[in-house]
DNA sequence: CAAATATACATAAGAATATTATGTATATGC
DNA sequence: GCATATACATAATATTCTTATGTATATTTG
């Protein structure tokens, strides 16, 4: 299920787990297919999450304690709920901090005019 | 030689290449151990490439022939110069705008104000 | 002046994270 | 009825990086 994302994946690796927590941040609770439609909806399928990344990535963050889940029949079909812990929504505090420093860093690395639009 | 890295290096991950066509594109040549100086200069030391990185990558873009090399004797030492070639003009002016079209993206995910500093 | 640190290259083993492919199954639209 | 969408999962493979190791010269500092 690969729909040629937009960026060379080189650049969405790494941000994943950002991009996860911060929409588990403040949607209460959200199902992996979900997930992957909303990024998609929001990115204007720029970036595809594919689900060999994602379900792993969901279940290492339960065993981490970082996200709960909750299962849900719909009518035959199940459907995994997860929500984010208390140190789930420190960790997601923490990893928005830090991706909106790095990206300062860059600008400034890159010497990118920060403010308008980069493009 | 590892100097601890400010970011998760999930998040470094993927840029390197960006980076160092940016630097060569502003530099005309530049050598490996000066690149991996030059970032950490100009970052604060938050990004810190690591040689196992570095050399590999070089190479590789020699191969595709995005850079040229030039090897000039300090003393009894060797130096190893990289400048672009006119593909690596263009790869790099890619390069650059496809990560100014990914931080805005990301800008937008992670609902960052685009403008001042995002932390 | 000896030892530590800095300069300067290179590569190999291993870890982390993603892609691609495959599998299972139900639901919906045409 | 068949294609597509929903919804999960995992395994094989690829990519990219870290860590470790190796070689060698140059400079600083106690």
């Amino acid at each position: 299920m690969y729909i040629c994302p937009m960026y060379s994946s080189e650049l969405i690796k790494g941000t994943l787990k950002t991009i996860v927590l911060k929409l588990l941040s403040e949607t209460e609770k959200m199902y992996g297919y979900e997930i992957t439609q909303k990024v998609k909806e929001l990115t204007d399928s720029k970036i595809v999450i594919t689900e060999g990344a994602l379900y792993p990535l969901l279940h290492q963050l339960e065993a981490e304690g970082v996200v709960t889940t909750e299962t849900v029949n719909i009518g035959k079909r199940v459907r995994k709920y997860y929500s984010l812990t208390q140190t789930g929504n420190e960790r997601a505090k923490e990893k928005l901090y830090e991706f909106a420093d790095f990206m300062n860093t860059m600008n400034i690395l890159l010497d990118l005019k920060p403010g308008v639009n980069y493009v």
